[in-house]
This record gives C-alpha cells, sequence and structure tokens, in this order.
RNA sequence: GCCGCUGUGGUGGAAUAGGCAGACACAAGGGACUUAAAAUCCCUCGGUCGAAUAGACCGUACCGGUUCAAGUCCGGUCAGCGGCACCA
C-alpha cells in the first residue's frame, strides 16, 4: 500500500468539514486559547506560497493546545476592501462584491486544501454589511469623543490611484501599492486623533510579549522626544515658539527658521520688506511634494524675513529669521531656533548663509563640523552655565525658562494623526452627513450600516472626489439633529479600517445586537498569541491597538491591550533569492505544490525551511527530502510489531524527542522541532522495527505538523479515537538522558580522546579516569597539572604545563 | 545619518545560560537492486597534508581582547538586509 496523499488528505479535510472538527465550544468554563493569523486580502491571484506558511505556525500551535485540553479559538476571514479588487471591478465591468466574491471561494478552497484548522463557522468579511456596521459604529463613538474630526490640509496624494495616502503608505516618495508618484494635495480629510494615544501606546508595551524588534520599531515610529517649548520674543511683538531637545544650546541660537506655512508669514506680511521673495520661495517649496523637500543631499535653501527680528530670551540679542523648506510645519511648533555649532543641518544652513556659529558645548571643533555629543561636552559661552555637564545644563536651563516664563519643558512625538478618508467606492461608507445648520452629524446608530450604493462606475475623478460624489441620490440626505437638507460624507474609509478590530468579532461573529457580547468578549480576550508580518508593524498593529484602547476607554472591552503576544515571520523568497514576482518569473504556485507533493509535505516543508522569523529562500529540490521523510513515516506501517511500552532502545530517543518537539513549537522553532521528529525516524529504523505504543506516539507528535498522515497511519493502526482527540504526550525527564555518555577529554582546551562513562559518574572519578587514559597521559606526561574542569555530561579539560 | 537584524560547508540551516562547530535536510560523488530508468537502500561528503575509515594542523566575515574553554561575551572594522529619515 503506497502512501496517497491525494486520496488521504480529501479524505481527512471532508471529515473535518462534515464533523465540524474544529469549531470551537461556547463551553467558558473550559481553559480559552485564542490564536490568530492575519486574515488576507483576497487578492485575484490567489494565494500566495508566502500564505501558508504563517498559517501553518500557528495551525499547529493550536492543534498542539486542543490536544493539550484547551477551547481554541482559531478563526480566518476576510480583509476584502481594497484598490485591486475596485481596480479588476473596473477594468472588467464587474461589480466589487461579485469579485470579492469569487476571490474569497477561491482563497477559501485553496486554505481548505492545506488542512488548516480553522473555525469556518466564525468566518468574518470586512465587506459585509452586518459587519462594517460595527466599523461604522465604532467610527462614530470616536467621533462622538472627539477622536474623529475634519481637517483641511494637505496630503498625499497619489497620482496614479487617485486616491489619498496615509504618512505610513507612502514610501520613498512612491506609493506602496502602485509605486505611482505621490505630490502633495490640498484636501479635506477625516482624521483620526491617534496622536492622543501615543503615550499609551509607547508604555503599554511594557505589558504585552512582542518580539523585541516590534517592539523597537513601534516606538520608533511613534518618535517620542522629550527637551522643551521655548519663547522668543521678535521685534514685531509677535511671540515665536520653538520646539528643541537642546534647551541648554540656548545661548548658541544664532538665528531662527520658520517652515514655509508658518502663520506668521500671512499674519505678519505687511512688516517683511520682502514679502514677494518670501511668498515666491513659499509657492516653491508649497509644489514640491513632502519628498521632493526632504530629499537627500539637498543643499539647504531659505529667505530671510527682512524687516523682523528675533530676540534670544537669555541674552535679549537680536536674531535674523528665516523661511526654509527644511523646517517642517508638521512637526514641533513649525519654527526652529537654529544652533548651528550645535545642530548637523543647522550647521549646513549657517556656511551656507554666512550666519554666526557660537561654540556652547565644548569638546568639538566647530570649525570642521556641528559637535552633537552630549555626553562628554561642557557648557561655555553660556553665561550662568557655564561649566556644567550637557545634562546638568538642560535642567538648569529649563528652571530658568519655568522661571521666568519663557517656557517649559515639552514632549513631542514624530507621530502624526492618522488620514481616514478615501476618494474611493470599494470602502465603508463614512456614516457622517453635513448639514449646513448643524454642521458635521453622525447617522443614528439605528440607521446603520449605511451600504454602498449601486453606481454605474466605480472609476475614481481626476477631481479628487470619491466616485459616490457623482451620485445625487446617495448625497442628498436629511440631517439626523434637525431633519433639514444635508449632504452625506462622500469618501470612505481606508482599507485599515475594518482589521482595526476584527479580532473581536471573531468572538461572537453573528451578533446583530453588539459587535460583540461582554461574555463571549470576557472569555476569548485578549488574543493569546497573533502572528503576522513585520510590514503591518507600524500600520495594522499600531492602528488596531489604538482602537482597542479606544474601545477600552469606552467600556467596550476590557483589556488595554488586544494582543497577549506578537510574533512575526519571515518572508518566503523565490528559488533566486529574490522577491517572488510574475515580472521575475520565480513565482510558486502553492497548488501546484500540494497537487504534486501533498499537503502534509508543503506544510512541513514550509515549517522545515529556516528560522521562522527570517526570510527563507524557496527550494523546490528540497520539498523532496520533505516528501521523503512522509514517505518513510508511511513505511513504519510495515515494520510494526506488538508492545505496549517503550522498547529500551529507544526509550530515551523517544521521551528526548517528545520533551524537543513540545518545547520548540513554543518558542517558534518548528524547523527543529521537524529536525527532531527525521531523527526519531531514523533512530527508529535504525531498530529496524517500530511498537504500538512508540508509532501512536510518534503520530501524535508529527500530528500537528502533517494531519492528514498521521490521522489517516492512526485509524489504519487501529488505535482508539482520532489523532486530534489525544492528549499531547507526556516525557519523563529522568528518561531523557542516556545511562551511559560519551564524552570528550581535553588537553589545554583542545579534544585528545573521547571516553564513555556513566551518566551520573562524578568529577573525581571521571578525571581519574580520563588521566589513566593513554593518549591523554601520554598527552600530560612531564608537564604538572594546574587545573582539572568537569562539565557534566559534555567534557573534562586539564590544563597542564 | 539613526534604529533593528544578519554574516557558520557546494546549498537551506543546527549548536540551552561560554563547554566536542556543522544536528536535520538538500545537492554532489560512489555502490547495491533493476533488462533499463525512476523509486528505494547503503557508504562518502568543511579545508590542507596523508594510502588511511592512522594522525596532525587550519576553520564560524576581518582585527584584537577576556577565559582552562569563544560561532556564542567585550572593543573595533568590513559587508549585507529591513525600517526610519531635514522630526529640531
Amino acid at each position: 500500500m503506497s502512501y496517497d496523499f491525494l486520496k488521504i488528505e480529501k479524505k481527512w479535510q471532508d471529515y473535518w468539514e462534515e464533523n465540524k472538527t474544529f469549531e470551537c465550544k461556547n463551553d467558558y468554563t473550559k481553559p480559552k486559547f485564542y490564536a490568530l493569523v492575519e486574515f488576507p486580502y483576497p487578492s485575484g491571484q490567489g494565494l500566495h506560497i508566502g500564505h501558508p506558511r504563517p498559517y501553518t505556525a500557528l495551525d499547529i500551535v493550536a492543534r498542539k493546545r486542543r490536544m493539550q485540553g484547551y477551547n481554541v479559538l482559531f478563526p480566518m476571514g476576510w480583509d476584502a476592501f481594497g484598490l485591486p479588487t475596485e481596480n479588476y471591478a473596473i477594468q472588467n465591468k464587474i461589480h466589487p462584491a461579485k469579485v470579492t466574491k469569487d476571490n474569497v471561494e477561491h482563497f477559501k478552497r485553496q486554505l481548505k486544501n492545506i488542512g488548516l484548522s480553522f473555525d469556518w463557522s466564525r468566518e468574518v468579511n470586512t465587506t459585509d454589511p452586518a459587519y462594517f456596521k460595527w466599523t461604522q459604529w465604532i467610527f462614530i463613538q470616536m467621533f462622538k469623543k472627539g477622536l474623529a474630526y475634519k481637517k483641511e490640509m494637505a496630503v498625499n496624494w497619489c497620482t496614479s490611484c487617485k486616491v489619498v495616502l496615509a504618512n505610513e503608505e507612502v514610501i520613498g516618495g512612491e506609493c506602496e501599492r502602485c509605486s505611482g508618484e505621490v505630490v502633495r494635495k490640498v484636501k479635506s480629510q477625516w482624521m483620526l486623533k491617534i496622536t492622543e494615544y501615543a503615550e499609551r501606546l509607547i508604555n503599554d508595551l511594557e505589558e504585552v510579549d512582542y518580539a523585541d524588534r516590534i517592539k523597537a520599531s513601534q516606538i520608533n515610529w511613534i518618535g517620542r522626544s522629550t527637551g522643551a517649548e521655548v519663547d522668543f520674543d521678535t521685534t514685531i511683538g509677535y511671540k515665536l515658539s520653538v520646539y528643541t531637545t537642546r534647551p541648554d544650546t540656548l545661548f548658541g541660537a544664532t538665528y531662527m527658521v520658520i517652515s514655509p506655512e508658518h502663520p506668521l508669514i500671512d499674519e505678519y506680511s505687511d512688516k517683511l520688506e520682502n514679502a514677494d521673495e518670501i511668498f515666491k520661495y513659499r509657492e516653491d517649496a508649497m509644489k514640491k511634494s513632502d519628498f521632493e523637500r526632504t530629499e537627500l543631499n539637498k543643499g539647504k535653501t531659505g529667505v530671510e524675513l527682512k524687516g523682523i527680528n528675533a530676540i534670544n530670551p537669555v541674552n535679549n540679542k537680536e536674531i535674523p529669521i528665516y523661511i526654509s523648506d527644511y523646517v517642517l510645519m508638521s512637526y514641533g511648533t513649525g519654527a526652529i531656533m537654529a544652533v548651528p555649532a550645535h545642530d548637523t543641518r543647522d550647521y549646513e544652513f549657517a556656511k551656507a548663509f554666512d550666519l554666526p556659529i557660537v561654540e556652547v558645548v565644548s569638546g568639538g571643533d566647530i570649525s570642521e563640523e556641528a559637535f552633537i555629543d552630549c555626553d562628554t561636552g561642557i557648557m561655555v559661552n553660556s553665561d550662568f552655565l557655564n561649566g556644567l555637564a550637557v545634562e546638568q545644563a538642560k535642567e538648569k536651563i529649563i528652571d530658568w525658562l519655568k522661571e521666568n516664563k519663557k517656557g517649559e519643558p515639552k514632549v513631542n512625538y514624530k507621530l502624526r494623526d492618522w488620514v481616514f478618508s478615501r476618494q474611493r467606492y470599494w470602502g465603508e461608507p463614512i456614516p457622517i452627513v453635513h448639514c449646513d445648520k448643524c454642521g458635521y452629524v453622525p447617522l443614528d446608530e439605528k440607521d446603520l450600516p449605511l451600504e454602498l450604493p449601486d453606481v454605474d462606475s466605480y472609476e475614481p475623478t481626476d477631481t479628487g472626489e470619491s466616485p459616490l460624489a457623482t451620485l445625487e441620490s446617495f448625497i442628498n440626505t436629511t440631517c439626523p439633529k434637525c431633519g433639514g437638507a444635508a449632504k452625506r460624507e462622500t469618501d470612505t474609509m481606508p482599507q485599515w479600517a475594518g482589521s482595526s478590530w476584527y479580532f473581536l468579532r471573531y468572538t461572537d461573529p453573528h451578533n446583530s445586537e453588539e459587535l460583540a457580547s461582554k461574555e463571549a468578549l470576557k472569555y476569548w480576550m485578549q488574543v493569546d498569541w497573533y502572528n503576522g508580518g513585520m510590514e503591518h508593524t507600524t500600520l495594522h498593529l499600531l492602528y488596531s491597538r489604538f482602537w482597542h484602547k479606544f474601545l477600552y476607554d469606552i467600556g467596550v472591552v476590557e483589556d488595554k491591550e488586544p494582543y497577549a503576544r506578537r510574533t512575526s515571520h519571515g518572508f518566503i523568497l523565490g528559488e533566486n533569492g529574490e522577491k517572488m514576482s510574475k515580472s521575475r518569473g520565480n513565482v510558486i504556485n502553492p497548488d501546484d505544490i500540494i497537487g504534486e507533493y501533498g499537503a502534509d509535505t508543503l506544510r512541513l516543508y514550509e515549517m522545515f525551511i529556516g528560522d521562522f522569523e527570517k526570510t527563507a529562500p524557496w527550494s523546490t529540490a528540497s520539498v523532496k527530502g520533505c516528501k521523503r521523510f512522509l514517505e518513510r513515516v508511511w513505511g513504519l506501517q510495515d515494520i510494526l510489531i506488538d508492545g505496549e511500552t517503550y522498547r529500551e532502545e529507544i526509550e530515551t530517543s523517544m521521551h528526548k524527542t517528545i520533551k524537543k518537539v513540545g518545547e520548540d513549537v513554543e518558542v517558534l522553532k518548528f524547523n527543529t522541532a521537524i529536525a527532531a521528529l527525521m531523527s526519531l525516524i531514523n533512530d527508529i529504523y535504525a531498530t529496524k522495527a517500530i511498537n504500538q505504543a512508540e508509532l501512536r506516539t510518534f503520530l501524535l507528535l508529527l500530528y500537528p505538523f502533517a494531519p492528514h498522515i498521521a490521522e489517516e497511519i492512526y485509524e489504519r493502526s487501529g488505535f482508539s479515537g482520532m489523532a486530534d482527540e489525544q492528549s499531547w504526550p507526556e516525557f519523563d525527564e529522568s528518561k531523557c538522558t542516556e545511562n551511559t555518555i560519551e564524552i570528550a577529554i581535553q588537553v589545554n582546551g583542545r579534544v585528545r580522546n573521547r571516553i564513555v562513562v556513566a551518566a551520573d559518574i562524578d568529577k573525581d572519578n571521571v578525571i581519574d579516569l580520563a588521566k589513566s587514559d593513554e593518549k591523554i597521559a601520554k598527552e600530560i606526561a612531564g608537564k604538572t597539572v594546574i587545573k582539572e574542569i568537569y562539565v557534566p555530561g559534555k567534557l573534562v579539560n586539564i590544563v597542564a604545563k
């Protein structure tokens, strides 16, 4: 009987579906485990070979947890709003809902072919009105709390997608999705005040178990810095505030710079002697995209504000003010004090405009470059700060600023509010109307969901308006507050909206009264283990933490943080080590691999390919190794003998492997767990037999990794019940070590021989044995032994001179 | 520039908390079986010297240090990957 994987896999997949094997119990008395993988965007291309890697990993965890007695929630759904679907719909003149439905079906079939143990009864879809009703509901709650607001602002506009992008979606001046050119455009946009949560988003990372690299990049992205806001008087009476992280260098501030958008320019244009020149500079700067403005190695440009000077508060010296595009309106106050001696950019600007450079921290050579080092410098040319170290000077100057009412300590963040509107069709409609009398008014909650209307054309418009804006019947409505005529918001939400809370919906997906019941949320949350891509660290992961914290604040959820543990997988690259893509011609289709080698082989290979957290190149040749292993597993049936306890010659191997596999799964070392199973099967074949007790344990260890073959052999061997209902095997620590061990004997750190000794031998005995060994005796003859080291179970080192 | 990560055989990768480097695989070579091929099984497989499965030396990007002992710790250098980037 050969290993007919196609037949076996089909058989068990059908069985699991018919018997609803993986639907989790609504038994809230059992211990729970919530395993979560990021739900995919169901693109037209179908499943990518990268998808099964994280899915299989948590499938292994989920299956193991079920065997360990947990009530496991391992759900799956669809993050289905999005541009590719909309674009496909436009090109092919099919409704995006239909495209979505087809793609979902395709994805679902592919996922089922991998044998993942998802609870499909809890499937969610972000484009389902019954789902996005609650996305809209959350938005309205945010609006009511003042966290959603509309603002006229310069935004990132993708000229190709014809849509506004969040800062997070702009990569090196290009659109994250289509690589199209991104320019600045002033538009009125819905914004979410994520900045209000910046501090908590950093601080609460201490409460969760995320991989360090994930925490680090979130902290980096939020970009907290501490310093002071300092007020400078000007010769026209305007108070010019700046933010600085180096208030200690205040005596070195020899000029100031404001950003081109700074309100001072319009307010006091009549005082400017060179207003024309300044307005011209501003116009040029506004035309450029953020990327152009911040492009590397660009020389500093700017124009002096003639007719206005600033006054340095610490020494009352008059200093000039410049306008320059290296100062951004969106950070701090949009103005800076320039300390050229101790800031690289200011240094560069001062050199270009021949401005004075005054050293206030000694220790560098300011004739060569700005001196930045805060740790070693001593204050000079700074009156009452002279002689202090930088840190002391910071404290002292802040005290001085407070006393003299010239400034105060201040914390700043790089994080900006989240641009939340998109001018596209295929997204959640924003449930707000604009009434001339009442302003922006949210829909009544009983009128949710606000569904997408049917339109003839989903085409984006060059005017920057949503396709919905052309639909009079949709736009014109009545104000929920006053009943008067009002107009609907026509922008839709970004793709990140639906994924910001989907993990909550899984706990109670069919609830029509609430986003999920209190009991379900209380029982299932937090997510115990969430795995997803590194690329979502500063987008989805941060956004969903923000939403969850908001829901915590309004009493919907009980935990401050949604995810107790977050891990990240590496990408799978093409065989040539490059990113897989159609244009490179190195795409591997999971369906092909399953057809040729089977789902169990695919699962095993994706886990065996390398360190789970690192990228790994695909190798079809190596897939065969995993297939061979499963063939050998199948072959165990031919050498099966009777026996209800482990045979002596294999006992230690059995116990060691149970321990190793169990531990490795918990720390993402799936590759070495599989290696351990391979070693065990090699040991078993070396004995030319396997007994029933051994086979049963082996199958249970294999089951989470390769469930179809494990279940099949389990059944054929006549063991009771199903593999997935059995308890995870246990090991006996005392049986994990051999009775006798081989230890290495080193002389002066070099291995000279190996001897076999009893495992529990003591130091004196083993060293006597080592020294009496013929080779070792020869090595140390005529020398004085200085030191004798015994590392139990490993080696002896004799140091001799 | 800043933050994070990585550097080990022909390849993917192992190596608890400093203790025998190269587990487990892939590829390659040799052999068995076969009319033949595939599959399977057995053997070899870091380098140099060597007839050797005797033995010795070298070897975890590079230079140095700590230690009885370093892939692992410390200091420095180089290379690559990812992220951020005129953030004051």
